[in-house]
DNA sequence: CGTAACGGATAGTAGAACTATCTTTCTGAG
DNA sequence: CTCAGAAAGATAGTTCTACTATCCGTTACG
C-alpha cells in the first residue's frame, strides 16, 4: 500500500507519518522506484504501536524511539527483553536532600522485605524514591503504610503479567507484549484506580 | 520569609517561582510595602505540591492550576472533593472506530460486573476505553483477561485509599490528600509494577 | 550611604511535535 | 499518450509549553 492508505487505515496524517519516518520510529517503505515506496501490514502495526506509546503512554518521541530500538535488539534472554521496558521511564534527576536519602533507604528496605530481585539499574527504583521523597516533603508520611498495599498488588499482578509474556512463542512477540502491557497497563491501572476510588467513596457516603 | 529563602527551601529557582505566581499556581505573598512581600510555610508547602504534580505526576501547568483551583473549591461533599481528581486526567479525544466502540462497551460491562458506582462524567472511563481500544487495534485482545486482575487490585487498594482520605479531620486536608495520593499513587504503582515484573521474571528464569 | 535584593512587568529562549512547501519523479484513468 | 494528481525526500516554518532573562523603580540592611 502507499502512504495515503497507511494514513487512512491508522488515522495518522501523512505529514506526521513522514515525520515519524525521518525520526526512525517507522522503518522506510520498500522502494519500487526512486520516489515510490510500498508499505505493508508491519507498517500499519508499527504505526499503531507508536501512537499507543505516544498518546496513551505519554512517551516522548525520543523515548519511543529508544523503546522500539531496544525492542528490536532483544535477543533471547529475559534480561535483554526487560531492557526495552527500562526506556519507558524517563530518567529523573532528584535533588538529594534528606527526604530523598530516606526514600532511597525505604525502597531498599521494601525490596529486601519482599525478597524481590531488582537490579540497581532498574529506573523504577529512582521513580519510586522520588515519589516517596515528595510524600515526606509534603508531610504525608502517614501514607507510607499504603506502600505495602501497592507492593502486594504489584506482586500479584506481576505473576499474571509475566505469564502472558512467557506464553508468547517467539522473542519478538515477547518483547512487544512486555512493552505494550507495561505502557497500556499503567494507563489502565491508573484509570481503574480512579474509578474504584469514586465507587468506594460513593458507596460509603451513601450507606453509612 | 522572602523569595530567596522560599527558593532555597524548595530548590525551585526564583524566576520559576515568579512564573508560578504569574500563572496563579502560587498565591501572592503578603505585601509589606509596594515592592516587598512576605511568604510563609503555606507557600513552601504549596510550591512543593506544585512540583510534585508537575515533576512526578507529569501534569501540565494548566492542569495543575485546574487541580489546585478545584481543590480550593471543594466544599464539604465527597462529590465536590472528587472533582479535583477529575482534572488530573487530561481529556483525550478518541477516534471513534469499531475498536473504540467495543472498548466503551467493555468498560460498561466491567463496571456493571463489579457493581461499581462510577459516573459517566468520570474521565477515567474514557482513558480506560482508549487503552482497551489500542489493545484491540494492536491485536493484543488476549490481554483482556488481565483487566479483571487489574480491577480486583484497584478495588482492594481503593478501600485503603478512601480510608486514608476519610481519616483526615477537615475538608481541605481531605482533598489535598486525595490529590497527592492519586498523583503519587500512580507513580508508585507504576514503579512497583515494573520492579515486581523484573523480580518475578528473574525468579522464574533462574529457578525453573 | 551604597549595594544588594526585591516585586512587577515585559521580553526572550529552547525544545518538542508536528505541519507546510517545494522539487522532482511517477502513476494511472481517460 | 497525456496530464492531473500523488509520491518521496529535503528544508523550512509553526505552535505550544515551560521556563529564563532583563529592566526598572523601590526597599532593606550592614
Amino acid at each position: 500500500m502507499r502512504i495515503a492508505e497507511l494514513s487512512q487505515r491508522t488515522g495518522v496524517p501523512i505529514p506526521t507519518i513522514k515525520f515519524y519516518l525521518r525520526e526512525h520510529l517507522l522503518p522506510p517503505g520498500e522502494l519500487t522506484s526512486p520516489n515510490q515506496a510500498q508499505y505493508g501490514e508491519t507498517h500499519v502495526h508499527r504505526l499503531r504501536l507508536v501512537r499507543a506509546l505516544v498518546e496513551v503512554g505519554g512517551l516522548s518521541i525520543s523515548a519511543t524511539r529508544e523503546v522500539l530500538t531496544r525492542m528490536r535488539a532483544a535477543t533471547n534472554t529475559l534480561h535483554s527483553i526487560g531492557k526495552a521496558q527500562f526506556a519507558i521511564a524517563d530518567p529523573v534527576e532528584p535533588h538529594e536532600d534528606e527526604a530523598w536519602h530516606d526514600a532511597v533507604r525505604r525502597v531498599d528496605e521494601l525490596v529486601a522485605e519482599r525478597g524481590w530481585q531488582v537490579r540497581d539499574s532498574n529506573p523504577a527504583r529512582a521513580s519510586l524514591a522520588e515519589a516517596l521523597a515528595y510524600l515526606t516533603r509534603l508531610g504525608h508520611g502517614d501514607l507510607f503504610p499504603l506502600l505495602r498495599h501497592y507492593a502486594s498488588a504489584a506482586e500479584l499482578l506481576a505473576v499474571s503479567e509475566v505469564d502472558v509474556v512467557l506464553s508468547r512463542e517467539n522473542v519478538d512477540s515477547m518483547s512487544e507484549t512486555l512493552v505494550t502491557m507495561s505502557v497500556l497497563g499503567d494507563a489502565m491501572m491508573s484509570a481503574l484506580r480512579m474509578m474504584a476510588q469514586e465507587s468506594d467513596a460513593t458507596r460509603r457516603f451513601e450507606e453509612p
